[in-house]
DNA sequence: CGGTGCGTTGACATTTCTCAACTGTTGTGG
DNA sequence: CCACAACAGTTGAGAAATGTCAACGCACCG
């Protein structure tokens, strides 16, 4: 039966961790494992929710269509991240697009029916998914507040400094999540001006940067930008 | 005994409503209601959690202070909203701070200990409060879609056109929930800028501005505004 | 009646966007 | 394996939007 790969996913899961095995297995008896390509469909803004995702393996972007047609990316999500439980718990629909945006990215659907059966019994599971959805409300908290910052310089300094370091960390290594073109729209600016800001930091010093790899070489000044309205290094 | 009025306040909860007799006697054992002047404080960013809260009349601004000492406003409360609970159920401990923006406002502090022993052992609690956290999680994600709007002009339509309507529809009527200082502070625009923009509009006969109330005129034009990416009535 | 603070208005500086051209990389089909 | 298309990224120049600074009117409050 092939539940244990899909039973072995679940367990992984942050929020699912500490949860007993006959509820795992219950869980895992409604899901599936989907195995996608870049640019894949997950689900379909508007839709009506067959149940709530987690990445297992590559990424996810969730993103919203506006009426005049603009995309705007509310999301990017790696391994070990859930999305859509408020589809399935709250909505009735879901209020965005989801896509894969790397070959090979595997993902987890855990089916509403199921879920929302064992979710109405077991004040474990309901425990499990508050805590997930405090998670997104932190995350989603400080998007607002990146974006409530003024200048192109802050929101740009703030987001570095927020990137989990890789590698080494004297000489702190970043890695881009994402292209520098939905990074600008991400930051709500234009990619040229993204393009030039870390042209300028380069010059002076700031940051170095190879395709998505960025060190930042002076993290002090990096701060400084963020905090104040934005500003020149030197 | 005083409990009835705490018990009044539950039950006309958005998200209690629905909740069983028992069950919210027990809650109002643990709550306890506050009678604040505008500028009194409800709690402080980083202290632990006491309780979670919900607005039973006049306003509540929540807000963080970053480092270098500016005010973020996250949200503005009103009669029947809930907050900070995500505070109590995650965080332990209040990632904002929380005051009364209006005199003779009536506040309900759900104490923490009381709840948390409720919430871990009765699911139809913890339903509640996923239907509470959800409700949080699409408030904050339209904030983002509005500040991710690039232009100033769209992001105040936008905002414009979703307040409730106040009397009237025709002409359709509406009445700003703060201080237009404050909500140049939300729209992450000075407040020149936003004074400029609604002469302009009452110039053109788009909008009519009386203080706080505001009358959209010209709805279309407005929908238009916020839907590209900002421009002229003409 | 003077103070305090919001809101408005004007002039100006600056940031940021837009448009356009050019580079470099990647992937595809001949 | 190469040529070419497609697209992300960069750079420059000019335009437009927005912020800043400063002054003033106006209401509210002692």
């Amino acid at each position: 039966m092939p539940d244990t790969q899909v039973r072995a996913a679940l367990e992984k899961l942050p929020h699912f961790r500490n949860l007993p095995r006959e509820l795992l297995d219950a869980l895992a008896a409604g899901s599936r494992v989907l195995e996608l390509r870049a640019g894949e469909t997950i689900f379909t803004q508007g839709t009506e929710p067959t149940g709530f995702f987690a990445v297992l393996a590559g990424a996810v972007r969730v993103y919203r269509i506006s009426p005049d047609g603009r995309e705007q990316v509310l999301h990017h999500l790696r391994a070990g991240q859930s999305f859509a439980e408020a589809a399935v718990l709250s909505f009735g629909r879901y209020p965005a697009h989801a896509i894969a945006t790397e070959d090979d990215s595997r993902v987890v659907e855990i089916g509403a029916a199921t879920f929302l059966k064992l979710f109405r019994e077991d004040p474990r599971l309901s425990a499990a998914m508050v805590g997930s959805l405090c998670m997104w409300l932190l995350s989603l908290v400080e998007r607002i507040e990146e974006l409530q910052v003024a200048s192109a310089p802050s929101r740009l300094a703030r987001y570095l400094l927020r990137l989990p370091a890789t590698g080494a960390k004297d000489p702190l290594m970043v890695e881009l999540p994402m292209a520098k073109k939905e990074l600008a729209a991400h930051l709500a600016i234009a990619p040229e001006t993204l393009s030039r800001l870390l042209r300028r930091w380069q010059d002076s010093g700031v940051v170095e940067t190879r395709g998505r790899h960025l060190a930042l070489l002076d993290s002090r000044v990096l701060i400084a930008i963020a905090d104040r309205e934005g500003e020149e290094a030197s």
